[in-house]
DNA sequence: TCATATTCTAAGCGTACGCTTAGAATAAAA
DNA sequence: TTTTATTCTAAGCGTACGCTTAGAATATGA
């Protein structure tokens, strides 16, 4: 009996994924997000139910944009340190391209909303808990393959690791390609 | 001639550096301002011009306050290796601190506003050149007193641990106090 | 004491915000 | 073909935004 969508739900939530990336929350209005999502108000608050709703929905988008994106060689099931010392090396350099110019969206949103909205905060504590056990996983085999010290405190690292790639975050809008360059070789450094 | 302001600018300017750290700029309204500062917004707009106006000097006024709540033991002229090693792990465990739950203003301000204001963004990138300088000066200090080897590259290491210290203003949302002093202790140890 | 430059109060300006709604359009089921 | 559930368009709701202004209040210099 019902008609029809025109649009498609995944699509354009990655549409509104990027504005509110490029925006932030507050800095994206809703007569910003149906320009860019190309529907109007209605089908958004049908669709999303409302702002917030569709900015969480935009959160978990995010994880599916940088997991296919950037963590992808992290998440094999063989991934070591290897794969760690690209992974960061190539978030170092890439800076000038597209994505890391705008910094995390997640470390943004923590930035700009934090503790303030519990919905959002859990959104972000669930980000960190994922890249936090992936990390984990990859000093496990790190260990396996014997590209670090066995007796290596793999959850302390994980907490540096994750620490270092939230400074990434920040230092990619405020430093420059040689001296990300060079933080990123110094915490890869200390572990071997 | 004149008639008197019946407040001091720097005491109520305080007070709006408190509200934006809290709230951050877009989520801090000229209203709220004239509550939490105690004066109406005329007055607001007397003595700062506009809202963007005030939150770059709220910027500069959080410059002053981190110096003195924070940096002072850098800044002293024979500040080495052992005031930035307290530096480090008293800023990873005191995040219960009423200032660092509320993380940095400035790394919430590069998430919240980032490239988008000129302005804003020179005010930040300001205060990384002096953190960074900072940083050095310590290095170069803790080289004279034999804390770090004499190699080190001083200026590497300014940028590693200028990375850990915007890691350390988004893991303080985001980690607790044994993460972050699991982070921060990594960070110290790889100079030795 | 009085004139004057400045500050204060409080009201309100125009605009943009998030969100809703009435009614026309449309695609599937009967 | 008709019925019906849903989507679409476009207009507008109430509210809060940043900012301004007219006029009363007040502390200084003459």
């Amino acid at each position: 009996m019902p008609r029809n969508k025109t649009y498609d739900n995944d699509l354009v939530l990655e549409k509104a994924m990027n504005i509110f990336w490029i925006n932030g929350y507050e800095g994206t209005s809703v007569r910003m997000l149906e320009k860019e999502m190309g529907i109007n108000q209605f089908s958004i608050y049908a669709s999303f139910k409302n702002k917030k709703n569709l900015f969480i929905n935009a959160l978990r988008k995010y994880r599916e944009h940088v997991i296919k994106n950037r963590f992808q060689p992290l998440l094999q099931e063989e991934a070591g340190f290897a794969q760690l010392e690209n992974f960061l090396l190539s978030a170092a350099t890439s800076k000038n391209g597209k994505d890391e110019k705008k910094g995390c969206l997640v470390v943004n949103t923590a930035g700009e909303i934090g503790e303030h909205d519990p919905d959002i905060a859990l959104e972000i504590n669930q980000y960190y808990d994922f890249i936090r056990s992936m990390i984990l996983k990859v000093l496990q085999n790190a260990i396996k393959k014997d590209e670090i010290p066995t007796n290596t405190d793999i959850e302390k690292q994980a907490s540096f690791f994750l620490g270092v790639m939230q400074g990434i975050s920040v230092a990619s809008k405020t430093m420059n390609s040689s001296q990300l360059n060079d933080f990123v070789s110094i915490a890869l450094a200390q572990i071997e």
